[in-house]
DNA sequence: GTGGTCTAGACCACT
DNA sequence: GTGGTCTAGACCACT
């Protein structure tokens, strides 16, 4: 999973500034794709620190639109 | 009054460094809480010794919000 | 007025990352430069835009220093 | 030079809170040393970074004493 | 051993 | 692409 660049669990994604830079794309587009695989769950983010891959993501239920059953 | 945890006259509260600690946020932060607090009235700051509680804080005039009504 | 890289009004400022590279500080530092303009009401800021020089700065009486001589 | 433990030239030595911990003595006294070793241009340090190893010392001439003389 | 201020660098809110 | 706020951690001034 680590070879090609790829991300790895625990370790910080490159920051927004850093990714903005990199690919050429302005820091909204960078924090946006952040915004995105935080929804999806597969990061977590922490103020002041970075971002971060989770180990286990979940296999499709986001945080946002869970709906607990009355059942 | 200081039963629960509560601030005392003329006690030092805990210090920024101790702040930040328990509450497991940066010094920065606990000072900026600090800062609101002197704003406030609530709390008198010395270098080298510590922040304290006053006696009489002000009931709700804060220096830059006070509004000395005519009548 | 603008000669010799004096500020102009209705201008923005250079950000503060600008200024923080340009003067080799850290941003907080240039940050706290353009909080005591703002104090003196030298500049305005505005979010997301930038800081700016006011046109009719105040002649002389900060907020908190003021003292208004009887005769 | 740097096989028990001493210092190398462009490294940062470690801070004062680290050597005040370290060797169980107070900041204060951790400050004074380092005091010392930047009067006899040991070290230099720069504020928010840190104090570091210089790697050509003077050999016994430091800042403050030096005295110009006339002829 | 406290509060004061700095460096470096992260994400956030907004335009 | 700006200003706003945060984390982490350094030295400084003072008592």
């Amino acid at each position: 999973m680590t070879e090609s660049g790829e991300l790895a669990p625990d370790r910080p994604i490159p920051s927004e500034n850093h990714l903005a830079d990199e690919y050429g794309v302005a820091r909204l587009t960078a924090r946006r794709t952040a915004q995105e695989l935080r929804e999806r769950g597969l990061i977590v983010t922490v103020r002041g620190k970075g971002s971060f891959v989770v180990e286990h993501p979940p296999t499709g239920a986001p945080a946002d639109d869970e709906d607990k059953p009355t059942g």
